[in-house]
DNA sequence: ATCTGTGCAAAAACTTTGCAGGAGG
DNA sequence: CCTCCTGCAAAGTTTTTGCACAGAT
């Protein structure tokens, strides 16, 4: 999980495009790369390189890795870092910025244009500009602060 | 990486009080944790298990570890995801918002203020309440953007 | 004295790599 | 036909766990 794009490639617009991409840098479209595509620009949950490799049963996890791995490097795909521990994957291309819930897992969307405000002030702080893209919000849901606050423990 | 404070306790307000907390919760002061304690109560900067791990000869990962989930669920240091892969371990108490860059690693500091605004959109939004502490923002600094926009790959 | 913490080693969880054979263009 | 891709297996990382002994209160 350490691939940064060559050059900031266009993200194709659909799956076919995707499939074009590949071919057009002297890749194999292969059933596993048609898979891993087809679930990541299916629907745009974010997926863990195991859920990918769960829903691609006869895929082995080690080609999942590289599929994963070369879609990156071919602004297909991207990996974005949900939460703790394991990145998700989703097709790349999304203007929106995901935020996570710590608790449960749920993620929600925000629209570039809410977050705008925020990354001009981030910028004008700190001279970062932020990549909510890539390092998303993370934060708890309100069911899962309620539980919290009663329960104790809400994992 | 997987623990969560049974209760929020208040942060202690130095290494000398973090010490009488584990004490008083039934834990021993040991070389270890008195270690791991002045390491991260010393100067502000968060570093990785391996990093403290690395600062402390003699002692043993597993043991840091265990160290830094005890001092977790005390209260005493939380862990943060900083960047790709890694989290790395703070003292608790911290009220400001660190912002880091993905490119050379250098962290900035937001006021709470500053954030607070945009955290009542989000939760407008999306009903998530952020946890920007733990959750903190990453970018990229002009520095690095400057590098990458010319030569291409900045690390 | 007692119970927690330590060190070691082994395992677990996750990802990467080498290689021989199979398949895409 | 050429080269990329696959599957398997093995190794690499990072973190967790079991256990007997040592250490803190």
């Amino acid at each position: 999980v350490t691939a940064s794009p060559p050059r900031r490639l266009p993200a194709p617009p659909d799956a076919d495009a995707a499939l074009e991409r590949i071919r057009s840098h002297g890749g194999r479209v292969t059933p596993a790369k048609r898979g891993v595509i087809d679930l990541l620009y299916g629907d745009g949950t974010p997926r863990t390189a195991e859920e990918v490799a769960a829903a691609l049963p006869g895929i082995d996890r080690s080609v999942v890795y590289r599929c994963l791995g070369q879609l990156e490097e071919l602004g297909i795909a991207h990996h974005v870092h949900l939460g703790h521990g394991r990145a998700v994957y989703r097709r790349a291309g999304g203007t929106d910025v995901p935020v996570a819930c710590q608790g449960c897992g749920a993620t929600s969307q925000l629209d570039l244009g809410d977050v705008e405000a925020f990354r001009s002030l981030v910028l004008d702080r700190t001279g970062i500009e932020l990549d909510l893209v890539h390092f998303p919000l993370s934060g708890r849901c309100e069911a899962c602060r309620a539980a919290s606050a009663e329960g104790g423990d809400a994992g």
